[in-house]
DNA sequence: CCTGGTTGGGAA
């Protein structure tokens, strides 16, 4: 019965809270989902990426934020792709879905990503591509990488709808067959490792214009040359599969009847090459790298006369000789390394090429003599390292290697070695392996004084190397050139530790960088660094030095890094860095410091960005309290875990790190900052209470002090007497009357003839007014007021009323209209209040003589004081 | 394409 009471709404209520509720419940369970996806999957808002790799999923998440860009859902066990798993994610450009096992794809799957750009299928090792249309909506697709799929088919037409593909990687697949007609551009296919048997007709069709073809291990058993030549691709690579004479006749006839430039066949155990297989051809590029060739013939390339590169790296040639190139007119590099070459050049041919750039790295030369490269002027750069027997390379100036720039003898064991190369710039001798039974010096660069590079790191050098001391000639006079040296690694100084020579650098002004690092250096020179005017870095890693003399870096004007690290500094002097003034680094780790010395740092705490000084045994007490403060400045720290203090520390500092001192707490209070702390304090207040006490003096002083620096600016009423009613309005006592009489009028008619309308004392008030209106009238009403002032008038009180009236005017319109004139001296005491206040203020006033002689100098003055009005200035103080 | 030196590798 209640129920049926019950007003329709109020029965209702239940269903509407729900209709209220329901989307609200929908949007919170909504969200829910989202957390729990964002928890699965790692989301990088600035990226806009999910990264939902290794989650376990069995499906593309639904449930991520939708303007994602990168989505990767590697190693999960997704087994299909529908085409409503990217609907929500049309802003995809990148899409990871390798790792998977997906079997199956809709065609319309990535219709959604308009944006794709990169889509990664790898490792899906059942994966079937959809027989057409899957990447219809794929306009900018760039990558597609679909590496060991065990794919049998490559649908056709794939890249129809994209057209300008950048990668297609299908490396590691079981590919048969090739069918790619329909599609752009497409710059690189990798095609490697694949089951093709045959590049005919039937089997092989790729209408791509593309750069570069991989068809590298293919078991490749038949080729029709014409399937090679109508490839629209720049660069075709063969090999990692041995391949037949035939195969291989083939495949170069089919690139020599095109347009190609470019041929790799390598590791395909090529290893004859017949006199007549390289015919005449446009080719540019050869790499026949990796094919165990041992011998050449003559003129077996002769007929390659626009190729630019060949590379025969990898095989085992023994004898290298010009006669083989004979005719490669174009050739600019030739890759030689890692062969077993012994001889180059053995019947000091002339070389008719025009090579740049030969590398012989790898080999096993012994001896090169100076005709070894003749012909060769234009060369530039030649690569002998790992020479490992190399022991005379002669380039003398018959030599003809004047364009040469980089030679890098690195791992070969020259004995001696003296360039005779103007423009060689870059030289690099490391790891030589030089007979120590050598005393004298075996490098001579006088003749190559253009090197700006010059390595000659771990071939043990000493001293008598780089120092002539019977003739005192540094092996780097004349370098003015050189930038960079690097001697690290050398024991310079073992058997003479203390003479480390002082100017063997001396003439390197251009030198930024010097390395000397783990050298057995245990003393410097004073002078070891002087001529060193551009240095900028200056390693010295590793040494044995004790002990730097105060003097050693002050040449080095320009240095800004230091490396001291692994020494057996103890004590820097406080000149050290006194001339220093770029020194950003200071490397001093693993040193024996135990103590630091303030001034030391002073020169460079402005410069120094970071500091290293881990590994040193700080003995942590007060007296090194100043760097712990420094360390923890805005200076950066190099290893400041390592920064310890060691057992001779405070107690509770020991084997701790170095910044965990709190100096205030263990150091506790310095007496003297005890005592000064309170007494600045008293100090600081009693002057603050005499200046307080005395801030109006204070302030009246400064600001006399302003005006007699500055001085004042007068500010002129902008008024003159004719915009007034009256021009002069002249208060007397009745008793001066007759001074007004005899001197004031005749004067004022003398002097100042155009005050016409003026108004001399009660007489001339305007009838019929009250006294008091009328005064005040006629002030207001004035261009001037001047009062007569006389003993007997200031004891009038009217007249006082009037002097008052006069004196609220001057205060009121901020003018400088009234002026008094002291008819004859009163005495102090007589002066009345408001005249005092009038001439303590400043305002203008004259003083009437009886003097004849000052009469002139009188009216002179008034007039002056009558014909202009000045603005009223309180600031300015009586004079 | 890329590098490196034992020799094709690359992506699992």
């Amino acid at each position: 019965m209640a129920f049926i009471r019950q007003a329709p709404l109020l029965r209702c209520l239940p269903l509407v809270v729900l209709c209220v509720l329901t989307p609200t419940l929908i949007q919170t369970i909504h969200q829910d989902a989202m957390f729990t996806a964002s928890m699965i999957c790692h989301y990088e808002a600035e990226q806009k990426k999910a990264d939902c790799s290794d989650r376990g999923l069995d499906s593309i998440p639904q449930n991520l934020p939708d303007d994602i860009k990168v989505l990767d859902v590697t190693r999960n066990n997704i087994t299909f792709i529908l085409s409503t798993s990217f609907q929500r994610y049309p802003l995809i450009q990148v899409l990871d879905l390798s790792l998977n096992d997906i079997r199956m794809i809709e065609s319309e799957s990535f219709y959604p990503l308009k944006e794709l750009n990169h889509l990664i299928l790898s490792f899906n090792p059942n994966l079937v591509l959809p027989a057409t249309d899957l990447f219809r909506g794929s306009k900018n697709l760039s990558t597609l990488d679909l590496i060991q799929c065990n794919l049998k088919l490559l649908p056709n037409d794939t890249l129809k709808w994209s057209p300008s593909v950048e990668n297609i990687n299908l490396m590691i697949n079981r590919l048969t067959f090739v069918n790619m007609s329909l599609c752009g551009r497409l710059s690189f296919v990798d095609l490697s490792s694949n089951e093709i048997e045959h590049l005919t007709a039937e089997s092989f069709i790729f209408g791509c214009q593309s750069d570069y073809i991989d068809l590298s291990r293919n078991p490749i058993k038949s080729v029709d040359p014409n399937v090679i030549a109508s490839l629209s691709a720049r660069s075709l690579s063969f090999g990692s599969y041995p391949l037949s004479l035939e195969v291989l006749k083939d495949i170069y006839s089919g690139i020599c009847r095109s347009e190609k430039v470019g041929l790799a066949i390598i590791y395909s155990n090529f290893t004859v090459l017949p006199l007549d297989f390289f015919r005449n051809c446009s080719l540019t590029f050869l790499t026949l790298s990796g094919n165990g060739i041992q011998s050449l013939s003559p003129y077996v390339f002769s007929n390659l006369t626009r190729l630019v590169e060949l590379h025969l790296s990898q095989n085992n040639i023994v004898t290298v000789e010009p006669i083989f190139f004979q005719g490669m007119r174009e050739l600019k590099v030739l890759n030689l390394d890692n062969n077993k070459i012994k001889y180059i050049n053995p019947n000091s041919d002339v070389w008719a090429l025009d090579l740049n750039v030969l590398y012989l790295c790898t080999n096993s030369l012994t001896e090169i003599s100076e005709f070894a490269f003749l012909g060769l002027r234009n060369l530039t750069l030649l690569d002998l390292r790992f020479n490992k027997d190399l022991i005379v390379l002669n380039i003398t100036s018959f030599s003809e290697l004047t364009e040469i720039q980089t030679i890098d003898l690195n791992q070969c064991s020259m004995s001696t070695f003296h360039p005779v190369a103007p423009n060689l710039t870059t030289l690099s001798m490391n790891n030589m392996n030089i007979p120590s039974t050598y005393t004298t010096p075996r490098i001579f660069l006088k003749d190559s004084q253009g090197i700006k590079d010059l390595e000659i790191r771990k071939s043990s050098l000493s001293t008598a190397d780089i120092w002539d001391k019977t003739v005192n000639v540094s092996l780097f006079d004349g370098l003015s050139k050189l930038i960079t040296l690097d001697l690290s690694d050398n024991s310079f100084d073992i058997r003479f530790p203390d003479i480390f020579p002082a100017r063997i650098f001396e003439q390197l002004a251009a030198l930024q960088k010097l390395g000397l690092e783990t050298c057995h250096i245990s003393g410097l020179h004073p002078l070891a660094f002087s001529g060193l005017e551009s240095l900028r870095v200056l390693n010295l890693r590793g040494n044995m030095i004790q002990q730097l003399n105060f003097e050693i870096f002050k040449m080095l004007d320009q240095v800004t890094i230091i490396n001291l690290d692994g020494n057996l500094l103890t004590y820097l002097d406080e000149q050290l860095f006194s001339n220093n003034p770029r020194l950003t680094t200071l490397l001093l780790s693993n040193n024996r410091f135990t103590r630091l010395n303030q001034t030391t740092f002073e020169p460079i705490k402005s410069s120094l960005l970071s500091l290293d000084f881990s590994l040193n045994p700080f003995s942590c007490n007060c007296d090194i309290r100043w760097f712990r403060d420094w360390m923890s400045g805005h200076i950066f720290v190099i290893d400041e875990d390592k920064t310890l203090c060691s057992l001779a520390s405070l107690e509770p500092l020991r084997g701790k790190p170095l910044l965990n001192f709190d100096t205030s707490k263990l150091c506790g209070l310095n007496v003297v900052l005890v005592c000064l702390t309170p007494l600045a304090g008293i100090i600081v207040v009693v002057i603050v209470v005499v200046l307080y006490h005395n801030r109006w003096q204070l302030k009246q002083k400064l600001f006399l002090f302003k005006l007699m620096a500055i001085g004042y600016k007068e500010m002129r009423d902008a008024r003159d007497y004719k915009d007034y009613e009256f021009d002069l309005n002249i208060i007397f006592y009745d008793d001066d009357e007759e001074w007004v009489r005899q001197q004031l009028r005749p004067a004022l008619e003398e002097r100042l003839p155009q005050f016409q309308r003026n108004v001399f004392g009660d007489q001339d008030l305007i009838p019929g007014m009250h006294y008091l209106d009328a005064v005040d009238y006629v002030v207001s009403h004035s261009y001037k007021t001047l009062i007569l002032l006389s003993r007997a008038a200031v004891h009038d009180r009217w007249f006082m009323l009037k002097i008052r009236t006069a004196m609220d005017h001057v205060s009121d319109t901020e003018t400088e209209f009234v002026v008094v004139v002291f008819l004859e001296d009163i005495p102090d005491e007589e002066i009345p209040f408001l005249a005092r206040l009038y001439l303590s203020d400043g305002r203008p006033y004259l003083h009437w003589t009886e003097d004849v002689r000052g009469h002139d100098f009188f009216w002179n003055k008034l007039v002056k004081n009558l014909t202009i009005n000045l603005r009223t200035n309180d600031l300015i103080p009586n004079e």
